[in-house]
DNA sequence: TACTCAGGCTTTTTT
DNA sequence: AGCCTGAGTA
């Protein structure tokens, strides 16, 4: 029987026969090694599944194993099954370790992230939902433009709606899977929900109007089309006959509704994930989902994972005694999978130290000790709370010559060369992308300034045709003044020049070919700024990474889905990197820096209600603390800049909460009175009509206290809302 | 049209 | 402190 689903374009592999499911051995190399509790994972493959994963059970190897096994025993086809990560390193892991168990088959499985998944359907169905096949897919830079320029079309002030709020707004509907139809009524407080409802629906005609969609569309408008369309619900329902999905506690709503209407034809669903870990909220992930999954998936099974093999005794300690302060947790105790010796095994310790820079010191010298004894830096990580903390890491190792990598920063995708140079490219595939036109019409300068592209848009607009259609019209009518025309009428030839080209030039020589003849490289070559040379060197890069691929338009495509770093740290270097950016990575030594109230737990995150915010700020922790194998080095400081701002700090309570026998605390004396066991400073205790002092404001009086949040009347700046954190009583 | 300067705002985490 | 934006000027 051939796959009945089959769409028109895509070859299929033959079909096996139809004889029953093939019986697996009891040997095979997938099941050898097993503990009892992963074996059941891998083999139950019938109905609903969750795994409950904790940290380094093996969860990478459960999933691969399943996959294999269920391939191997004929239960389905590859193209039958369907298998979502979060990132594409995991799936790129996925794969290849599948193929590595079981062959070449593994590559027809539908395997990856819910974004480039939900990109593969919706091609196929792109008319459906008002695209055309070639819809190409904004990157957050241009979403945001986008919305500003609708948000000053529907007579907003840009600065009193401010852009990325608004568009941080439509993302979180969009994660919940509400289209603009569908939105309920913001609350009348929330002025920014208020405004993003006006907004969202111009903003998402303006998507259609470019034949793009941003990164939340690709699921919302596969959603839609499913909840819509019940011929292709149904065509890809029969089709998925196993669903498999990693990091199940990270999915947010639109995920869970597209994962259930799949799986409600064959209901063979298997979730893994780990409710601890836990820490993407913020981006709309729902841990509901899968607190909720057995009354979800009626008749589900469940599978604990609990045998960590990858830290020592008391690293697990202390990280079961952390994560215990926390509420509605399924419940899971990660034990020792395997034997440690007590004479080499280290306690976690914690380090005050005065400020950042002492803190840099101290992880840096530690590390210079372990270097000399001949340890690899590779297997060292400096994990921070949040992105600015990595700087004065790095400039210590740089000024101490340890090799290090950060992980995580200015992404090459996201530097201004690198997008002007796609943004040629994409203007070359898709001449109606008006966004890649304005981008670079006077990139070299063309003398197409401000005045002219005002003057293109508004005829664009009103022919109702992209910008470079109305270039080309302006031209051929003589519109427009007579410089701006010449300089129009050039580039849109150099255009038609760099299109006749496409299909006879292979992509790197097309891409090289643009960036000379535009003079777009020439421009940063001929640039005395001394990040020039690294530019154009970027520059050389980019068209080497284009080599790789068939075509110009695979390596856009590519570059859409692709918005994370995937260099991983090549050679001995020490790796630093935000704890969002360790998860599912494991090192021997771990520093965890910064531990202090405000920093981590983050200021921002306490401001949410319920402790909710709290609570996924010691999941983070507990990620953190987990990444190691043997070594754990906390630290925290007494003093910290933050803000060009001198502030002097308190402990995280999460050291509190770390069991005192699991801990050495190694307190630097006068520090901090209790070395690190102190409980956190008491908030707002700021009374009404307490006199108070602020940086830039000067004195004020308090006006009001909201929890944390205080109205003050300063003296000279009139009445302000801040943050307790930022004012010192007087 | 392009450049310089002042002022405001930022920084939590990212597919 | 740095970055971006908008206003003002050559």
């Amino acid at each position: 029987m051939s796959d009945p689903f089959a769409l028109d374009d895509e070859a299929l592999p033959p079909s096996p026969p139809a004889a029953g499911p093939l019986v697996v051995p009891a040997d095979a190399p997938w099941l050898v090694g097993l503990n009892p509790e992963q074996h059941q994972a891998v083999t139950t493959l019938d109905g609903p599944l969750l795994v409950l994963s904790g940290a380094g059970t093996g969860k990478t190897r459960v999933l691969t194993a399943r996959l294999a096994h269920l391939l191997a025993s004929r239960q389905a086809q590859p193209w039958q099954c369907l298998a979502v990560t979060f990132t594409n390193r995991a799936a790129r892991e996925m794969r290849e370790r599948v193929t590595a168990l079981i062959g070449p088959i593994a590559n027809d499985l539908w395997l990856g992230t819910f974004h480039s998944l939900c990109l593969r359907i919706l091609r196929r169905h792109a008319e459906a939902v008002g695209l055309t096949r070639e819809f190409t897919i904004l990157d957050a830079d241009d979403q945001i433009r986008l919305l500003k320029r609708v948000i000053e079309e529907e007579g907003f002030d840009p600065k009193s709606c401010p852009p990325p709020a608004v568009m941080a707004q439509i993302q979180r509907w969009k994660d919940r899977g509400l289209s603009p139809d569908k939105l309920p009524p913001p609350r009348a407080d929330d002025v920014i929900a208020v405004r993003a409802a006006v907004l969202y629906r111009p903003y998402q005609q303006r998507l259609l109007g470019l034949n793009a969609c941003d990164f939340g569309d690709l699921l919302l408008h596969v959603l839609t089309l499913f909840l819509t369309d019940e011929s292709v619900l149904r065509q890809w329902q029969g089709r998925f006959r196993y669903l498999l999905v990693d990091e199940y506690q990270d999915t947010n709503v639109a995920q869970y509704l597209w994962l259930r209407l799949l799986a409600q034809a064959h209901h063979n669903i298997c979730c893994v994930g780990d409710d601890d870990q836990s820490i993407y909220s913020w981006r709309g992930a729902e841990i509901g989902n899968i607190l909720r999954f057995e009354q979800d998936f009626p008749g589900a099974q469940l599978v604990r994972l609990e045998r960590n093999y990858r830290s020592t005794p008391p690293i697990l300690a202390a990280a079961a005694g952390l994560i215990a302060h926390n509420q509605g947790r399924l419940g899971k105790t990660l034990r020792p999978g395997r034997p440690h010796d007590p004479e080499t095994v280290e306690p976690v310790r914690s380090r005050a130290v005065w400020d950042g820079e002492a803190e840099a010191r101290m992880v840096v010298e530690t590390i210079e000790g372990w270097r000399r004894r001949g340890e690899p830096l590779s297997g060292i990580a400096i994990l921070v709370r949040v992105g600015f903390q990595t700087r004065e890491f790095e400039e210590r190792l740089i000024a101490t010559g340890v090799p290090y990598r950060v992980i995580g920063g200015p992404r090459f995708y996201e530097r201004a060369e690198i997008r002007d140079a796609l943004a040629y490219l994409r203007l070359v595939i898709s001449p109606s992308d008006s966004l890649a036109f304005e981008r670079i019409i006077n990139q070299p300068k063309r003398g197409l300034g401000a005045v002219a592209l005002a003057e293109l848009a508004g005829l664009a607009r009103v022919q109702g045709v992209p910008m470079l259609e109305a270039a080309r019209r302006a031209v051929a009518d003589g519109q427009m003044k007579p410089r701006p025309r010449k300089a129009l009428a050039a580039f849109v030839t150099d255009l038609d020049h760099w299109r006749s080209l496409r299909d006879d030039l292979p992509p790197e020589e097309l891409t090289a070919t643009v960036l000379e003849e535009s003079g777009y490289i020439a421009m940063w070559r001929e640039d005395k700024a001394p990040d020039a040379p690294g530019r154009v060197e970027n520059l050389s890069e980019l068209i080497a990474a284009i080599a790789e691929y068939e075509s110009v338009a695979s390596f856009l495509e590519h570059v859409a889905l692709v918005m994370e770093n995937d260099a991983q740290a090549e050679g001995d270097r020490v790796v630093v990197m935000t704890l969002h950016g360790a998860k599912g990575l494991e090192f021997d030594s771990v520093f965890l820096p910064g531990w202090e109230e405000d920093l981590f737990p983050h200021a921002r995150a306490l401001e949410e209600s319920n402790n909710k915010g709290l609570e996924e700020e010691r999941r983070l922790a507990y990620v953190g603390l987990t990444r190691a194998r043997r070594r754990v080095v906390i630290s925290f400081a007494a003093n910290r800049r933050i803000y060009n701002q001198w502030r002097p700090q308190t402990p995280s309570r999460f050291l509190a909460e770390i069991p005192d026998r699991e801990i050495v605390r190694e307190a630097a004396s006068g520090l901090f009175a209790g070395g690190g066991a102190v409980s956190p400073r008491r908030r707002g205790a700021f009374a009404i009509g307490a006199r108070v002092s602020h940086a830039q404001f000067g004195f004020g009086t308090v006006l009001s206290v909201d929890g944390s949040t205080l109205r003050v009347a300063f003296d000279e700046a009139g009445p302000r809302t801040l943050r307790d954190t930022y004012v010192t009583a007087v």
